[in-house]
DNA sequence: TAGATTGTTAATCGATTAACAATC
DNA sequence: TAGATTGTTAATCGATTAACAATC
C-alpha cells in the first residue's frame, strides 16, 4: 500500500485532530462528523474529510467517524502505534521544560535521553533522566532505538548537534535553536522557533498609535 | 499607504529574514542578493523577492539589498521598531524558559510580565520579573501598554486566559497550550504547540521495521 | 560595456472549498 | 422514508516559481 504524496499541511493537521478525539474519547463521546470536528478545530469540514479520505474510508455515511477507531487509524498512520523513543540535546531551561511534556505524549513517543555538551550538566537529573555527555549520544541512540532528536541548544551550537544527530542515524529532527540548520535528504528537519512566531505576530497589532 | 493584503505566509518569513540580516550585519556584509539569502534559509530567491517586493523597492538592481536599510525597513513593517511589550502566563517550566529570550528579543520585544494563576507562584522572581497574580493582570496590561500575551499554562486553563487577555486588550497572543483558542475577530491568534510538531514529524520515519 | 540582480508579470503548482451522488 | 454525512470530483483560490525587461 502506497500513499501517493501527502502534503506536509495534511500531516501537521493528524496530531490534530488526535489531540481532539483523544479529548472525546475521554468524555465517552462514541461518534464524530467531520462537521463537529471543523467546527471544534476552526477547520473546514470538506478539509477534514479529504485530509482522512488519502488514508482510506474512515467515516460512515449518515454517521460520522468512530472516535475510537479513528483515533488507531491516525495513530498508525503517524507510526505512533507503538512508543516512538526521543533524544534531547540541551538541558538548559527550554530542554527541562519540552522532557515535562512525556506525561502528556504518553503512549505516542517518550523523550528517553537528555544530552548536554556542557560538562556541568552532566549528571544532572531532569524528569528521572540523568543529563549524558555528547560522548554517549551515538551509542545511546543506537541501544534505545532512538529515532527522533530535538535541540534545545543556543543558535550557534544548533548546526553541529543535528550532525551528531545525522550521524547517530536518528531519521527526524526538531529545532528550537532560532537557527536555519541543513540536514542530508532523507533526514527531516522542522523548525520550531518560537521568536520567529512572536516577532511576526508583531505584524497584526494596531498601528494607529504611530499616527502623529 | 495601504498594504492591500498580505500572506500569513510572507509575514512569518519576514522574521526569518531578519534574523540573518543581523547575523550578517554583525559580520560586517554590506550587501546581500536574494540568491544568497535564499541559499542560506533554503527558500527560492524569487520568493525572496517577491516577499520584500510587497512592501516596497528595497534593493537596487545588480546590487541586491543593502543589509542595515533592509534591517530597518522589516523592523518597521512588522512594528518592532520601538520595542513591543509581552505578557505572559504560565510561570511553570515553559514560561520560565521563554521569558529567558528577552536578551535574544532586545530592541524588538520584551516580556515586561509573568503571571500565574496559583498563589504558590506569586511573588517568585523569574528573570528579575516578580509573578502577579491574575487580577493584577488587567491593570498592568493597561499601564504598561502591553500589546501582545503568550500563554504557557496548561490545555485546561488556556481559553480561560486567553479571555482574560482579550479582556484587557491584548491584541495578539501566541498560546503554547495545546489546545484550540478561540477569540473575537481582530484579535490575532498563533498556536505554537509542540506536541503538535513532535507527532507529525513521526510520519515522516521509516517504517521498514513493520515489515515482519 | 558586460555581468549581476532586482521588481514584476506570466506560468505553474498545490491546497482549500463547494457541491453532490452515494448511502447509512 | 427522510435526514445526515461521507468520499470525491470539480471549481476556486492562493502561493510558489520561472522568466525577463529594466537598470545598477
Amino acid at each position: 500500500m502506497k500513499t501517493p504524496k501527502i502534503s506536509e499541511a495534511v500531516v501537521r493537521r493528524l496530531p490534530v485532530y488526535l489531540r481532539f478525539l483523544s479529548e472525546l474519547k475521554a468524555n465517552n463521546v462514541l461518534t464524530v462528523s467531520s462537521q463537529d470536528l471543523g467546527l471544534k478545530l476552526d477547520l473546514n469540514p470538506a478539509q477534514i474529510r479529504k485530509d482522512l479520505a488519502h488514508f482510506g474510508e474512515f467515516g460512515r455515511k449518515g454517521i460520522g467517524y468512530d472516535v475510537s477507531y479513528l483515533i488507531e487509524k491516525i495513530r498508525s498512520i503517524l507510526k505512533i502505534d507503538r512508543v516512538i523513543n526521543v533524544a534531547l540535546v540541551g538541558a538548559g531551561n527550554l530542554g527541562r521544560a519540552l522532557s515535562n511534556y512525556n506525561a502528556y505524549l504518553k503512549d505516542n513517543m517518550k523523550i528517553v535521553a537528555i544530552f548536554d555538551a556542557h560538562s556541568g550538566k552532566v549528571g544532572e537529573v531532569i524528569n528521572n533522566l540523568s543529563v549524558q555527555s555528547m560522548e554517549e549520544l551515538n551509542a545511546t541512540v543506537n541501544q534505545r532505538s532512538i529515532r527522533i532528536g530535538i535541540i534545545t541548544v543556543p543558535a550557534s551550537e544548533a548546526q553541529v548537534v543535528a550532525d551528531r544527530f545525522v550521524d547517530a542515524g536518528i531519521e527526524a529532527i526538531l529545532n528550537f535553536a532560532p537557527v536555519i540548520i541543513k540536514v542530508p535528504q532523507g533526514i527531516r528537519i522542522h523548525h520550531a522557533d518560537f521568536t520567529t512566531d512572536l516577532l511576526s505576530l508583531a505584524y497584526y497589532i494596531d498601528d494607529a498609535e504611530e499616527q502623529v
